[in-house]
DNA sequence: CTGAATCGGGAAAGCGCATTCCCACTACCT
DNA sequence: AGGTAGTGGGAATGCGCTTTCCCGATTCAG
């Protein structure tokens, strides 16, 4: 990776690369206008592209914003992802790429990463997770974060804060109501059907599945009814297809126990996340068992690719493009500091409740064709 | 972004920036165990975190490899971008992410930002286009490829090579057969179907759309069928909804002309890609048709988010994920160079014919419920 | 036991750029 | 006219690291 340097631009223009570096890259001193055509002229005589690894180390500030997602081709996180891309663009910095699978050991490997290459910022997307397993790696990744942050990087994660992060200047954290809008969804739901739940959750310690299993049950208990039975999976399609195939087999036991009262034996199934939903629902489909007919079915996050799902998924919309984009607005340059963060732009935001440095978005109970019950 | 230095740990640890830069970061020589340990032990102590901009320069090499996309939420992209960041890890290098629209302009903006931050590779994923409008964008974005591999960097695209580029050293092309599974989709399709065809493809002058249609043509040919309709219109969902919304119309129109040959109006559909066909077929549901009743319909790339999708849809699988890994691993420094490159790797990989920079990928037809003609 | 070869470490020169400091010069004010 | 402020340019320094070159200390062969 040779190429022209602003030197050799300099000479070619007959000036000191000084002047060529304040007319090539935005400069408090503008150069006489004649002067800077030379420069120009000569810069692109030369095909000059400066670079940013030498301009980096001048001025130790990189223009690059790293990114921390569990799995790309999720389309949770892909969505996530186009609203951080979205925001750095206006911003004029680019975006590293980091998958971890979730394991926090992974994230503090990319965090280090993203600090090596001195990213002005970095976007951690994904749940957390308290797992026993995970413990040490949450405290390392903890370490990592203050580390970054002390030395003026800033952090913005969605969701959760990181366990044991302990919050320094530059920390924020973009909260996503995971629990009142389970509750929500869960109220909803309730209000238009009189039977048994079913929650297929994500391994315990998972926060965002915990926090959206608490809130239904909460939701439920509101409303008067009795909490619903979790089954414990892993956070994507495949665990939402067991469950599922679990309570295939429990509804047609109870079908064939209770032919008379088929209603009895329906469950309406709360899956965490919608491509849980979906596992499970294709796994009902298998066991010739309908949807809505046999049992209803709701999920999480209103993601764009599955809304074409048949019968529409009833689910929780969330903003996720707009988080993606809040998060990354949050670590900018100029951005809400530690104190007072007044208008923080985007109509789906809230005021913050937490130290100032929180950001609350907001997402919608969005019934569908899933949890219809036809009369 | 400061952070402690090479040299503060070096003087930590009473020895000089050179000892501690071999020991720390490897090199051919190898100081003593003894330096080496207090090294290390200064560095942890320290929480150094070595300069990767500084390492770059010096070196002129950034371990950076940038991707470009049209849209980093969109499933197929997605899918592609996981492969790119999974070989990417195997490289220990890290993605640079950019998404354009595919607009070749932008592209060609992303590549200059690429060559600014000194990306060892660059990946382009995303449809080539010949479209008039982006005749300037594309002369423009070939310059820009040729000035950055005779830098020195590489470059590998996904599909279709890049208009006008010289193929430098260091170009290399995944070619995605879209032509011959688009054949051989037809063929099959022809084989159980003898009714009309309809392609609905993207906009003219799009490489992918056109050879899927060219080679579905082809196909229909070769099995003595008459050409298909062709509606020309947006590379998305909601291009492929629109179009199916024409469709119906026409489906309808039939049908109550020939109320006694229901068959007679059907129509067998080929969406050029699966988001496109999802999004045609909520169209023709909307309109009261149900699939594959009153219409069949395929896509194309098998979109791992879209089988779940009912009726199942037929399509032909492209290894996405691969093909990001391939074009990855065809850019790194060891890999296959200008002359021969023998084992490929990978199971689905085919020798290239192409001056040996060309590397062809496989897919397979995929025949689901959306086309099955029941009896 | 001596000369050469090797090893292990440090000094120093960049990598490409931003930026501070300095200097020559012009314009302006009194 | 003398002085000052202001202006436009260059020289030089440093960002943090790698790497070449160099030098003293060992080691080994003869």
């Amino acid at each position: 990776m040779a190429a022209s340097t602003l030197t050799e631009v300099a000479r070619l223009a007959g000036v000191s690369p000084a002047t060529a570096s304040r007319v090539l890259n935005g400069s408090a001193r503008k150069p006489g206008p004649d002067i800077a055509d030379r420069v120009r002229q000569a810069a692109d005589s030369l095909g000059y592209i400066p670079n940013a690894q030498a301009q980096g180390l001048a001025k130790s500030s990189s223009g690059l914003i790293g990114l921390i997602v569990h799995d790309i081709a999720d389309p949770y996180f892909a969505a996530i992802a186009r609203g951080v891309q979205e925001a750095a663009r206006e911003q004029r910095r680019m975006v590293l790429l980091a998958t971890t699978g979730g394991a926090p050991a992974e994230e503090k490997e990319a965090v280090a990463a993203f600090a090596a290459r001195r990213a002005d910022s970095i976007v951690i997307a994904g749940s957390r997770s308290a797992q026993p397993e995970n413990q040490e790696g949450n405290a390392e990744l903890a370490a990592e974060l203050d580390r970054y942050c002390r030395n003026g990087g800033r952090v913005a994660v969605v969701g959760h804060a990181v366990v044991g992060a302990t919050a320094p200047e530059g920390y924020h954290v973009v909260a996503v109501p995971n629990e009142e809008l389970a509750a929500a969804l869960a109220r909803q739901l309730a209000s238009g059907w009189d039977g048994d739940f079913v929650i297929i959750g994500g391994p315990e310690g998972l926060f965002t599945s915990d926090d959206r299993i608490r809130g239904f049950q909460e939701g439920l208990a509101s409303a008067g009814r009795k909490p619903a039975k979790v089954l414990r999976t892993s956070f994507n399609r495949a665990g939402g297809y067991e469950a599922g195939l679990t309570l295939a087999h429990r509804v047609k036991a109870g079908q064939a126990e209770s032919a008379d009262e088929p209603a009895a034996s329906k469950l309406c199934i709360f899956a965490v996340n919608d491509v849980m939903a979906i596992g499970a629902a294709a796994a009902l489909r298998e066991q010739g068992l309908r949807i809505p007919r046999d049992a209803t079915i709701a999920g999480f996050d209103d993601i764009e690719t599955l809304r074409d799902f048949r019968p529409a998924l009833s689910t929780v919309r969330l903003p996720l493009e707009e988080i993606g984009r809040l998060a990354t607005r949050a670590t900018a340059p100029g951005a809400a500091g530690t104190d007072r963060d007044g208008e923080e732009s985007a109509g789906s935001a809230e005021e913050g409740h937490d130290a100032g440095r929180q950001q609350r978005i907001s997402g919608e109970v969005t019934l569908r064709r899933s949890t219809e019950t036809a009369t």
